[in-house]
DNA sequence: CCGCACAAGTGAAACGTTTCGCTCTTTCAT
DNA sequence: ATGAAAGAGCGAAACGTTTCACTTGTGCGG
């Protein structure tokens, strides 16, 4: 079918050798580099990437696992994360975890099994035993966005707590007490934002009600639900810090429901600007991570690897801008 | 550092072959069996799938090119085809051509590059000169939501101008007369909605201004552009018809900006059913696309052609719903 | 003019499977 | 009893590269 390497010795006359040297690089002859070039054109050849994959071990690409392929958050990272590695050579494999451990410890199976030379992923699962077949067949991995309770791994994200913090910390300032969260738990990022609320109530001296923690999962049905629930209370909230993009649209979308007003019935606080911020008829006060540093710093971090870079594995710290919009009514 | 099928060799005292049947279902007798089972676990071996897909010149991968990863249209389908592909053992490889020919022409030639089994794209171009190196090295490809001028591929789609000739009807039978239209040019998804609009308003006897048909890029940017020009023409339309999510998104933004009130200052009309449209204030109208349907539509051809159906390329058009929400006023 | 260093080229082995054509054994209908 | 058919196993070749260890050739300093 396709011209081999075989075909190219045959029109030139050369050694394989030699010319699998001329394709990886190596120095010829001018007058076998044009013989070569010559036949590779002649016969349209194309390096067969299996064959050498197969003895080199490598497959130039990458693998790597989202908790959704639909959600925005992790669609602009994808983005990001595709566009590095498509300008380095390297392909991208997906896999969606589904945000279930299950899922996501047979996916990382599979993407050991077709021997992807690194993995990034955003964890699910909060520990690491889902990583190690991985660490057993010596593929490198590099994590987005949250770090794992038991053990270091590379890892680039954000300073959750201090950002959230610094976010509720404003709406204090707006004079706002009676501040509620929804967040997701068990999931790490969920947790930090979560003590980032709790650094900055306690720091200002705000008892928290226990009914205006809300904790649950990563999702807008849970966000539906809970801000639901905090707009029946007898003594509402004056604010509501959502910690995640999905919450914040299910918590968006159930007010429209109830006809709230914003920021004249609640105030709100959310995470990430994507988009959603931008439509919505008062734009909404958040805060802003670096999207495309993130995705980027992966990617390169996770070829560095690849290429055999042996540093220690280290957390990649990034700072978040906050923004805020017009949903903070100043009480 | 990983076994091998020789290392099973060694253990079991059999021949290479008769492992290699076993692996690829085929009959051996129990008690050899029993011995493969167990050298397979002690050894804790796997198969290699790139020495395998050098002989069988297969890699159980499909290669997928959207116009934009970060695009909520594009990822609800990538989720959808990623999970059908998933439960039939293919992996995913993800290139986005980001509406650019050029790019998407070389992102087709990588994907060939990289040996993948075969192609799902939602074509940019609008002739199928980039899909050449596909069609050369025999690699089947299947087109989503598009098809193209020239030749007949394999393709899933819907039928576009008698959705769009649907719900520009409804905005007629609401007594709307001066009726926009924003939609994307040279794209062929956009070219047929514009031709249902046309259709409704002609088959209306209701003649279009020129100024009322914007046609411009499939982004955000546009639907601004376009919507902040319709609405400060001396005779405003009351409603517009919007061909694309993206479209939607920039037009509402700029709504919200100008302070305009929807369905009172104006009607809108959108396309693609994606969270947005619940989360405006007023639910937006919106043609429903079956996206599910789609995805799993074209993974489902995709693994069947390279399987080796050679049925005859044919193009399966779905049905669409229309969904009224409250963004239409009745005059 | 010798010998050495260095550049370029080479044949063969290796990577880990599948597959082809063959043999051997068993079964079963005649 | 016999021969054909079917079931199981086997050795070796093939897939298309890279890489290793080696040879050849060239130029240059002493």
């Amino acid at each position: 079918m396709s011209a081999t390497i075989r075909d190219i010795k045959e029109q030139t006359g050369l050694a394989l050798a030699t010319i699998s040297k001329y394709l990886n690089g190596g120095n010829v002859l001018p007058e076998n580099r044009i013989k070569i070039e010559a036949a590779i054109k002649d016969l349209n050849y194309e390096v067969n990437e299996i064959a050498r994959g197969l003895v080199t071990n490598k497959t130039r690409t990458v693998g790597v696992m989202v908790y959704g392929i639909d959600s925005l958050f992790n669609g602009t990272l994808l983005k990001y994360i595709s566009e590095y590695l498509r300008k380095n050579g390297y392909g991208m494999l997906i896999c969606a975890s589904d945000n279930d451990e299950e899922l996501e410890a047979k996916n990382l199976k599979f993407l050991v099994s077709k021997k992807v030379d690194g993995i990034i992923v955003i964890p699910v699962s909060t520990n690491s035993d889902f990583l190690l077949p991985a660490k057993n067949a010596n593929v490198p991995v590099v994590l987005v966005d949250r770090s794992l309770a038991d053990e270091t791994y590379d890892c680039v994200k954000i300073d959750n707590r201090s950002s959230a913090y610094r976010a509720v910390n404003y709406l204090i300032e707006q004079n706002h007490k009676k501040i509620a969260v929804i967040s997701s738990e068990v999931e790490y990022t969920g947790e930090e934002r979560f003590k980032g609320y709790m650094d900055a109530m306690e720091k200002a001296g705000i008892p928290v009600k226990e009914e205006y923690k809300c904790c649950g999962t990563h999702s807008m049905e849970y966000g539906s639900e809970a801000m639901n629930r905090l707009m029946r209370l007898s003594d509402p909230p004056t604010a509501v810090f959502m910690t995640n993009y999905e919450i914040t649209l299910g918590a968006v979308m159930v007010l429209n429901d109830m006809g709230k007003r914003i920021p004249d019935d609640v105030s709100l606080l959310g995470f990430d600007d994507l988009i959603l911020s931008h439509l919505m008829k008062p734009d909404i006060s958040v805060v802003i991570q670096p999207m495309k540093e993130m995705g980027e710093k992966a990617a390169e971090i996770i070829l560095k690897k690849i290429k055999g870079s042996d540093e220690m594995p280290a957390e990649i710290v990034l700072g978040t801008r906050f923004s805020p919009g017009d949903s903070i009514r100043k009480l």
